[in-house]
RNA sequence: GCGCUCGUAGCUCAAUGGAUAGAGCACUUGAUUACGGAUCAAGCGGUUAGGGGUUCGAGUCCCUUCGAGCGCGCCA
């Protein structure tokens, strides 16, 4: 057990109390009610059996002193919460600190960790739907994030690239005759393409004992004819893929590609490997691993099918080879699968397999970030107006659209490749802030209308909260980076321009939290409370008409310092603060 | 049947086991000769699905009932 005195002096040393934060054992944070409360007296007032009141006062009577200098207040408040009210010079020292620093204050890991992050994960030769959304954009924002505080961040797109359907896919190229159906894929018509071969399949028995044969041809992996058109299929489609990413303005790119095909070569090893360490079982025919806890509709355990009947491998075997090759070769310290919920029972059998084999053993460690689905406002999965899945590029398209039109009618004399791009950056931020806004474990309802909305929590209000602080200095003509230079002192006058101070100081802990949780939601949060006390700061505190020269300054640095969390902060959501809008 | 995930204001959503459960939208009422009104200030709105339990303290943890969604051996 920790030495009560220790934990209670950690609780308040003043650099931590400042920033709210981020630690192994959080007691202090910042409240409404005063600038950071300390609960922790209470959780050692238990372990020792005490009154927690007798402990709270204890612990003032240790730290106060200490405290003295930093705190204006410090008073029990509760049966074991000290409130703590910082001196405005404290806080402007922190806020210069924090503004000095490339990171605006977030700390970096001490050891950074080397994460590999698996997410999008799209079916060669099927379009991209809304489910693809999340996983995209909730991907890569914890990207973006992981590598901001310093770790090693490893992408793999886990595209699929293998299985039962490329038979029928390569059979299909076949027939229609490979010109035309490169033509078709590279339109981005690949529901239409997929769609026909399914048809056909489903008509024509013929046809599915060639794909059948296919399959095994192409899972033989020594038939030239069959490879290549496999490989224009992946081509094709990957392709595709690179477009849309680009549109929506992700990270990933090509070289992020880690299709299940390319864990082939591992398959027999994972069999190998299970069977040495006894613990595959024939079952049925097949080759199956038990892993404790799980069982099947009749109570009966249910195995992990590795090695099918008849000697093909399924997805529960890529997974096992996926795992060995991102710890083995990758050498990656913490895997994150960026999968939906329903995947949740699959996942939770591969990494306990994967216990059992000893290929994940601490420190590493293996995460499904799951998440919940799209739903329309009839609160039902999300359709085209048609009834069918919503393709992602009409989505996309759908959001660039709506804000073009909010774009022309807020500024017509911008130039109309401006106002495109202003569209883009408004409707693809929009529909980003939307999915990473709400707890990514619920299911949300998605509106276009209240998405795009220039109120509430969305992104155009803080990309408008970001545009208004340009404006300033554009107005003012005086360059951000000036103020940074010349680092005028800051005066905490009002109640706005101290709420504003405190909300920036808390970047730190509002990116940790988000990370610890791989919850983006609490990001956007934080953002959103940050841009309201601008907007509040705003109204209420003249900053180019100040009454003095001082404050003027001030509130110019408050003001550079608000715009470079809400551009950084939105950055790590993968979103874009313009300077107008 | 078993399992997983949910259930919070009229609507959409927040809330590390902590103080009087908070925002936004909608509605009502105010504010503009201020740096972009794409705004701000205020009001209205709650038995946190129901019931037990653990705890100094429960929306949060445990049990249970009800309701919703999704899974449950050779697709991925």
């Amino acid at each position: 057990m920790a030495d009560p005195v220790v934990t209670v002096s950690h609780l308040l040393e003043p650099a931590f109390t400042a920033v709210g934060g981020h630690g192994s054992d959080p007691v202090v944070r910042p409240s409404d009610r005063a600038d950071a409360q300390a609960n922790g007296a209470l959780a050692i007032a238990k372990r020792l059996g005490q009154n927690p009141r007798q402990v709270a006062e204890a612990v003032l009577a240790l730290a106060g002193p200490a405290l003295a200098d930093v705190c204006s207040t410090i008073e029990i408040a509760g049966p074991g919460f000290l409130n703590l009210t910082f001196t405005d010079e404290f806080l402007a020292a922190q806020l210069a600190e924090a503004a000095a620093d490339d990171r605006l204050g977030v700390r970096c890991e001490v050891a950074p960790k080397r994460v590999v992050i698996d997410y999008s994960a799209p079916n060669v030769a099927k379009e991209m739907h809304v489910g693809h959304l999340r996983t995209t954009v909730i991907g890569d924002a914890l990207t973006r994030m992981l590598m901001f505080v310093g770790d090693t961040v490893i992408r793999e797109n886990h595209i699929g690239d293998w299985g039962t359907p490329f038979g029928m896919l390569i059979e299909h190229v076949i027939d229609i005759g490979e010109d035309q159906a490169a033509a078709g894929l590279s339109v981005g018509d690949l529901d239409g393409f997929y769609r026909a071969a399914r048809a056909k399949f489903d008509a024509d028995p013929a046809f599915q004992d060639r794909a059948r044969k296919r399959v095994v041809l192409l899972q033989s992996d020594d038939d030239l004819e069959t490879t290549k058109f496999w490989q224009m299929l992946v081509e094709l489609s990957t392709q595709y893929f690179a477009t849309l990413y680009a549109k929506l303005g992700v990270l990933l790119t090509n070289d992020d590609l880690a299709g299940e095909s390319s864990y082939n070569h591992l398959l027999p090893t994972v069999v190998e490997r299970l069977e040495s360490l006894g613990l595959l079982e024939e079952n049925d025919g097949a080759k199956v691993v038990f892993a404790p806890g799980f069982t099947n509709r009749e109570g009966d355990p249910l195995p992990l099918i590795v090695e099918k009947r008849g000697g093909g491998f399924n997805y529960a075997a890529s997974d096992l080879a996926c795992v060995i090759d991102r710890v083995e070769r990758v050498e990656g310290d913490l895997l994150l699968y960026v999968v939906g919920a329903p995947q949740a029972q699959h996942f939770a059998m591969v990494f306990k397999v994967a216990e059992m084999a000893g290929w994940l053993a601490p420190p590493v460690q293996a995460v499904h970030v799951m998440f919940g689905n799209v739903l329309g406002s009839d609160r039902k999965m999300l359709k085209s107006r048609s009834g069918e899945p919503l393709k992602f590029a009409e989505l996309l398209d759908e959001a660039v659209g709506r804000a073009a039109v909010a774009v022309a009618e807020k500024n017509p004399d911008l130039p109309a490749a401006e106002q495109a791009e202003l569209a883009r950056i408004i409707g693809i931020g929009a529909v980003k802030y939307a999915d990473l806004s709400t707890d990514r474990i619920k299911d949300y309802v998605f509106d276009w209308d209240r998405m795009l909305a220039f109120d509430g929590n969305t992104s155009p209000y803080l990309q408008y909260a970001h545009v208004r602080i340009c404006s300033i200095f554009r107005r003012a003509e005086i360059e951000r980076s000036s103020i940074r230079d010349t680092k005028p002192a800051v005066l905490l006058d009002t109640p706005q321009e101290r709420a504003l101070a405190l909300r920036l100081l808390a970047f730190d802990s509002a990116v940790w939290d988000t990370i610890d949780k791989f919850s983006p939601h609490r990001l956007c949060t934080y953002l959103f409370e940050l841009a309201q006390d601008f907007t509040a700061f705003f109204e209420h505190c003249p900053v180019l008409k100040a009454s003095n020269e001082a404050t003027k300054q001030s509130r110019l640095s408050l003001c550079d310092t608000t715009a470079r969390v809400l551009e950084t902060g939105l950055d790590l959501l993968g979103i874009v603060a313009p300077e107008r809008m």
